[in-house]
DNA sequence: CTTGTTTTGCACAGATCAGTGCATAACTCA
DNA sequence: TGAGTTATGCACTGATCTGTGCAAAACAAG
């Protein structure tokens, strides 16, 4: 069924645990394996991918799993936040550099525009997918939710107000607006890409928004 | 538990069956049993709407949702359809009007952003929340998904149409292209919407996109 | 090799899931 | 009232769910 084979503690063992008498080692990447979790995640959302589908997903048996990572819930939560810093880092990064210019934003658009050619791009954004799950209703949920979308938000008005202040947008330009309006339309473009709408309709929606600021 | 009371055959009785010889009447209205079924279908998604759910969400017992309506799948395709034909008419109306201006755009974003204000609005859309489940994998449901989004498109590419052929428009406008940007952007309005996004977010991006044909 | 520690596989518990068989209730019509 | 028909309540099935107890496996260190 699963094999929990991989490469016994490929490269340097991690000083995972620090015990003095060292035991039995963990046969597994927790990385990697958080990362399997991801796409089980995205792929089917919370409630419904079950324990079986994340054994069969990482290779770990269901007790490695819950002896590293806790319960589903638990698991699930630290995943959130693996996707925070992820998406952060491939789709935020060039909204949150230094001198960003308003290009930034087209970056942002058009990396999310690009990520729906790839099968996983289609699965969307776990933040977005979560948002409509039961499981949002948990507190510690929600607040993932929205430490992503505040994130997303504050990167936007970075880069209009600096924008604005190099005249590169008009004085009467409403900030917190436009940045709302560009959240909004990053969350449409992950939701669509999920819905399996055509690349084109993406190009058009992230094309038409751009329109705002030129 | 849950009760099976309502009114017995409230007002006339609808010829329900066409059988000579009539038998036990049900206890209950279709119509309204449908709805229940939409609002739990709405709060929880497919997925995570048990029958024990259905049955205290209406009233009635399992054996007379099975009876009526067939097993879930087939009872939750019905209810897709409830489902288009009502936001049909309370979203869409405006727009499909015969002589519908640029203003019906500006109604249809409004009505959405209204919606938010109440509970069950916050739900979002059953459309949208569905194509993020697995369920919309199923080649039936995902009709049900492009149908209303093909629907939902074709009446803003009418209004626009018009709109431009007015003059209310100006001639290079890409219509198209604005239909799926609106498209998009009522996606958004009901993902935000679910997720708990403040009116005023809201509000900011509904502004921001009519601003793109002022 | 022995001892100590952790990981892992397996089987199980208890709950919940969708769906069904069946007896009976409830009604129409003659 | 009695016969015919449908709706409903209840208990049940088999599958699947999350989570756990326990013993054996796998390693480190002495």
């Amino acid at each position: 069924m699963h094999r929990a084979v991989h490469n016994l503690n490929q490269g340097q063992d991690r000083p995972i645990v620090s015990t003095l008498n060292m035991a039995r080692p963990r046969q597994f990447d927790d990385q990697e394996v958080r990362m399997s979790a991801l796409q089980a995640f995205l792929r089917d959302g919370y409630g419904e991918t079950s324990l079986n589908t994340l054994e069969t997903a990482t290779g770990l048996g269901r007790r490695s799993l819950y002896n590293s990572f806790g319960d589903k819930q638990t698991l699930f939560l630290q995943i959130l936040q693996d996707f925070r810093a992820l998406a952060a880092q491939r789709y935020l990064a060039p909204l949150e550099e230094p001198g960003a210019s308003l290009e930034a934003i087209a970056g942002v658009l058009g990396a999310l525009v690009e990520a729906a050619n790839t099968e996983e791009g289609r699965w969307g954004c776990l933040i977005c997918n979560t948002a409509r799950e039961p499981i949002a209703r948990d507190p510690a949920v929600a607040q993932q939710i929205q430490l992503y979308f505040s994130r997303v938000e504050r990167g936007f008005t970075r880069v209009l107000t600096t924008a604005q202040s190099q005249g590169d947008l008009p004085p009467e330009a409403n900030i917190a607006s436009l940045a709302h309006f560009y959240l909004g339309i990053l969350v449409t473009l992950c939701v669509l890409g999920r819905a399996g709408a055509p690349i084109d309709t993406l190009q058009d929606i992230a094309g038409e928004a751009l329109q705002r600021i030129r």
